[in-house]
DNA sequence: CAGACCATTCTGGTATACCGAACTATTACA
DNA sequence: TGTAATAGTTCGGTATACCAGAATGGTCTG
């Protein structure tokens, strides 16, 4: 859906005429780009807006209500975390949703899984307290990860449980650097997951144990096999990945897709 | 010095009225936003731009001789890689350069040892030919380095050479996102270390010699040992980078500095 | 009927004016 | 003299108009 498409309900169906923030985001602190940019990473995330389509500014624009200022720099972001590549040379330059491609889920889920195996070793090193504590959290979630894999919830609440479960030990003892880089990374390897469902479900209980594994590391402080428990979790996944990539093929190529036809008065 | 300083020379002295691109840049392909950044880049990491310092983006438009869109941009993208920080609430923001703390720098050198050593685990996973010959180019670069190190070379060519080493095994071997995080990481942790030079010149003899483990490891293909010696090439230097850090005291700190004063006309 | 030509349009980059929040220093008033 | 009101100024956010390169599709010419 290039993004223009009429059927999505426009937040701010005609908000011109200088509102400065906006009134929902004001409230929030949060301001315009950080919303536009927001509604975008969900729309990647989820295919709305399938790898390889076009995403023009202007579309987006026409989209949002907002002026091209907010929005440029929204995709100006997204471009830089790697969710939205630029294709073409100088003067004729485009941006599309970077595509999915075989190669690139491999290094997403390598270096992800190399930067949470050092989260988990951080998190290991705790003291004593609080890495058990931690540790007993963990389980909590992997627990509830497991009930609601065994109840077949929705994919949905399946992603948002693995990724609490990643996202605490990741936060728990980890600086911010770390945190961000993490965060940055973590919509590119969902947009994998998400595009190729069935590795996901297939490995649910897999993953649960794994997690388990890194759980029992970081309760024992043993920040070695931390890592390595965190780094397997990623690799098993990405392992099923690849297998599922060269068969149901690679999505969205990096090929310059047609413009808009330019359409002539006559 | 505040971005404004008038000694220096413009490049674009009053170049306003439209020249679009800019010739320099149109003729290698490099648009305005990108020069801009680099010029910051450069300020900020030379400590011409010291950190903690104000980064306006209009003391930077008028220091350039753009307009505000394109210098925006380099100021979002600096943002965004972590050389320059917004600090204040919202409706009153300001943006500095991110200071350098011990912690700070702690986490950068840990996280990019970490990907350093992801890097040269690949590398050392090259087939046999490629990777002797990654090694002898390896080994070719640290005579260099060790050369220069001897002679008391300027420190300027110390770091070029000490990161020619490092880039080259880590675009041997791994894919664009690793190569991209790492050239987005390097420009901290360098300001860390010409901040803090004494470190390193004291420490080339040991960085010479973690430099020819690191080549050893990746010429037998053992990836366990070239991963250890990337990362403990990175610990040795945070180490004593920390010592210098509580020494020297941190620079810059994140408190609010007072604006510029307002200047009335009575 | 084929190929060159050209107008129209798309697209991202750039310049610039305005907004509103917040800070500072002056001024007004007690 | 002290304190509060106020006007000038700074500063990032936003809207918008213009630019130039390039692709597209129709038209014109041989």
């Amino acid at each position: 859906m290039p993004a223009s498409a009429p059927g999505r309900a426009k937040p701010r169906p005609h908000a011109k005429k200088r509102l400065s923030p906006d009134a929902r985001a004001a409230a929030v602190g949060i301001d315009n780009v950080t919303t536009v940019y927001y509604e975008l990473l969900a729309s990647i995330i989820s295919g709305q807006l399938p790898p390889g389509s076009r995403v023009a500014e202007r579309a987006v624009v026409a989209h949002t209500g907002l002026s091209r200022t907010p929005v440029r720099s929204a995709l100006h972001r997204l471009q830089q975390e790697g969710l939205v590549a630029s294709v073409g040379r100088a003067g004729d330059q485009r941006l599309i949703v970077t595509p999915l491609t075989g190669d690139d889920g491999r290094e997403v889920f390598l270096v992800e899984g190399h930067l949470e195996g050092l989260a988990a070793s951080e998190a290991a090193a705790l003291p004593a307290d609080q890495r058990k504590q931690l540790a007993r959290r963990l389980r909590e979630l992997n627990r509830e990860f497991s009930a609601a894999a065994r109840a077949k919830a929705p994919q949905a609440r399946l992603f948002a449980l693995d990724f609490r479960f990643h996202e605490t030990f990741v936060e728990a003892a980890s600086g911010p650097r770390l945190v961000a880089l993490h965060r940055s990374l973590r919509p590119q390897s969902e947009r994998y997951a998400r595009l190729y469902v069935s590795v996901l479900l297939d490995q649910l209980p897999t993953s649960v144990k794994e997690h388990n594994a890194i759980a029992a590391a970081i309760d024992k402080g043993n920040s070695a096999a931390a890592q390595r428990a965190a780094e397997k979790n990623w690799q098993s996944a990405a392992g099923r990945l690849a297998k599922v990539i060269v068969a149901q093929g690679e999505r969205g190529g990096w090929y310059l897709q047609p413009r808009t036809p330019a359409r002539h008065k006559s």
